[in-house]
RNA sequence: GGUGGGAUACCCAAGUGGCCAACGGGGGCAGACUGUAAAUCUGCUGGGGCAACCCUUCGGUGGUUCGAAUCCGCCUCCCACCA
C-alpha cells in the first residue's frame, strides 16, 4: 500500500489528493494542524478518529501542530448551536488545555507535536488588521455555509460574530503555514477558509482532509459528551469495554469502518461470523486504543466471566461493616445499601431494592431483610453490573 | 422603536387557585426474554422516612390568598410580526 492509499483509508475527503502527492514529495515533515477547542477537556472515543488519522502523519513522519483554540472559544464556533459561550478565564483555559493534552498524547506522539494557543496572534489583531481580515469574505459565502444556512432559512438567529470563527480559524493556518488541516466531516467550510487565507497571503494552500464523525452509543447522533453518548478517554476499561458491547450490532460495522479502517469486504466476511464474537473483538480492539492491549483482552476475560458465564467478577470494591454501621448491631437492608456509597441517593437504592435488581451471595433480597454484623464478606450485587463486598 | 407571544423536571411538552412531585412522549434505570445487542412486554424515574408523613422544585423577586406552577406588581432572558 503506497502512503497515499494509507492516508486515504478512513477519510471523507481529500482536497486535493494531488496536492498531496505534491506536498509529500518535498521531502520534509508536513506541518499537519489540529484545531482544539479548550471548552470541553473530556474526549471522546469519536475524537480519535482525527487524531489516530493525526498519528498515522506522525508515523510517516510528519509533524502535529495542535492549535488550543484559547481566543476562538470565546467566539463559540457556530456548528450547530445557537449559544455563545461563556467566556473562559486564562486559568480555565490552561487547565482545560493540560486535561486535553494528557489525553491527546494517549494516540499521539508527544515528541513530534508542536502546541500553540491562538490568541498569541488573534489577540494582538488590531481592529484595522481584523477588518482586513473580515475583507476577505462574502455574506454570500459565509452563507454558503451548511448550517449558517440552515439557521438563516428557518429564522434562527445568527450572531455576526459567529461569521468571524472561520476566519479566525484560517488565519491560524496563515500564521502557522499548515500544510494539512484535519477536521470532522463538519469542519469542511472552516478548513476552506484557510485555503483562501493562505492563498490571499501568498502561501501554498493547505491540503484539508475530514474525517467521519462516529455516531455516538445511541446509534443516531453523533458522539458527544453533551449528549452523554460516548466512550470517554478517561473511562476505565471497564466502562470501555462495557460500552462497546452495548451498540447495536448495525452500529458496530460504523466503527469498524471508521475506527480501524475496515474495508466493505472485510466486513463481509465478518458479517458471517457470530456477531456477538465480532463484537467482543471490537470492545477488546477500542479497549486496547484507549487503553493498553493487555486491558482489552483483561476486559475480555472478565465480560465472559461475569456475563456469559454468570459468575463474579474478580475485583469488587470493598467495604468494611464498620463504615456502613457504627456499631456491631443488625442493619435494615436500606441502610446497607444507603451507607455504602454506591448509589446516587437511597431512593435509588430503594428503587432497584423493590424491582427485585439486588442480591446478597447470590440471593434475591427484599425491602425487609434485616442483616446483622456477617461472619464472612457478603457479595452484594445490584443490577447487572453493579458488585461489591461487605467485609466483616 | 412599536405590537404580540413565551420561560415547567435530563429534553420536548400538558397543566391557568386546592384532587400537583406536577398528564403525555423521548431519554435513562431495573425486571422478563437474550448475545449486558436490537426488538418486545412490565415497572420505576426530585430528596429524606419501614410507614403515616415531611422537605425542596414550575425563569428571578415581591405581593394577594387559609392555600399559587396557576392571580397581581417589578425584573431578567428568549421568540415572532411590523418599522
Amino acid at each position: 500500500m503506497n502512503v497515499i492509499e494509507q492516508i486515504r483509508r478512513g477519510t471523507d475527503t481529500i482536497l486535493s489528493e494531488e496536492e498531496l502527492e505534491k506536498k509529500l514529495q518535498k521531502n520534509r515533515p508536513l506541518r499537519i494542524k489540529l484545531g482544539a477547542d479548550p471548552t470541553k477537556p473530556d474526549l471522546t472515543l469519536g475524537h480519535t478518529v482525527v487524531l489516530q488519522k493525526l498519528r498515522q502523519f506522525q508515523d510517516l513522519g510528519h509533524t502535529a501542530v495542535l492549535i488550543i483554540g484559547d481566543f476562538t472559544a470565546r467566539i463559540g464556533d457556530p456548528s450547530g448551536k445557537s449559544a455563545t459561550r461563556p467566556e473562559l478565564t486564562k486559568e480555565e483555559v490552561a487547565e482545560n488545555a493540560k486535561t486535553y493534552i494528557d489525553q491527546v498524547y494517549r494516540i499521539l506522539d508527544p515528541a513530534k507535536t508542536e502546541i500553540h494557543y491562538n490568541s498569541e496572534w488573534l489577540a494582538p489583531l488590531t481592529f484595522e488588521e481584523t477588518l482586513n481580515l473580515l475583507r476577505k469574505m462574502t455574506v454570500a459565502r459565509m452563507l454558503e455555509r451548511d448550517d449558517f444556512s440552515k439557521r438563516y432559512k428557518s429564522q434562527t438567529p445568527i450572531s455576526v460574530v459567529e461569521f468571524v470563527y472561520p476566519l479566525s480559524q484560517g488565519y491560524d493556518s496563515v500564521v502557522l503555514k499548515a500544510d494539512v488541516e484535519l477536521g470532522g466531516t463538519d469542519q469542511l467550510f472552516n478548513l476552506l477558509v484557510g485555503r483562501q487565507l493562505q492563498k490571499d497571503d501568498g502561501q501554498e494552500e493547505q491540503v484539508v482532509i475530514t474525517l467521519p464523525l462516529l455516531v455516538g452509543l445511541d446509534g443516531v447522533n453523533k458522539m458527544s459528551k453533551s449528549l452523554g453518548n460516548y466512550i470517554g478517554l478517561n473511562d476505565s476499561p471497564k466502562e470501555v469495554f462495557g460500552k462497546v458491547m452495548s451498540i447495536s450490532d448495525e452500529l458496530m460495522w460504523n466503527y469498524w469502518t471508521v475506527l480501524f479502517y475496515k474495508s466493505d469486504a472485510e466486513i463481509e466476511t465478518m458479517k458471517r461470523e457470530h456477531p456477538m464474537k465480532v463484537k467482543k473483538s471490537l470492545a477488546v480492539a477500542v479497549t486496547a486504543r484507549i487503553h493498553d492491549p493487555s486491558a482489552g483482552e483483561h476486559e475480555l476475560q472478565q465480560f465472559e466471566q461475569v456475563f456469559s458465564k454468570g459468575q463474579l467478577p474478580s475485583e469488587m470494591d470493598e467495604i468494611p461493616w464498620s463504615t456502613i454501621a457504627n456499631d456491631s448491631h443488625s442493619m435494615g437492608i436500606m441502610d446497607i445499601l444507603g451507607n455504602s456509597g454506591k448509589f446516587p441517593s437511597r431512593k435509588e437504592a430503594k428503587r432497584l431494592l423493590q424491582q427485585g435488581a439486588v442480591k446478597i451471595n447470590g440471593e434475591k433480597v427484599d425491602t425487609g431483610l434485616v442483616v446483622g454484623k456477617p461472619a464472612k464478606e457478603l457479595i452484594v450485587q445490584a443490577g447487572k453490573r453493579l458488585f461489591f463486598k461487605v467485609l466483616p
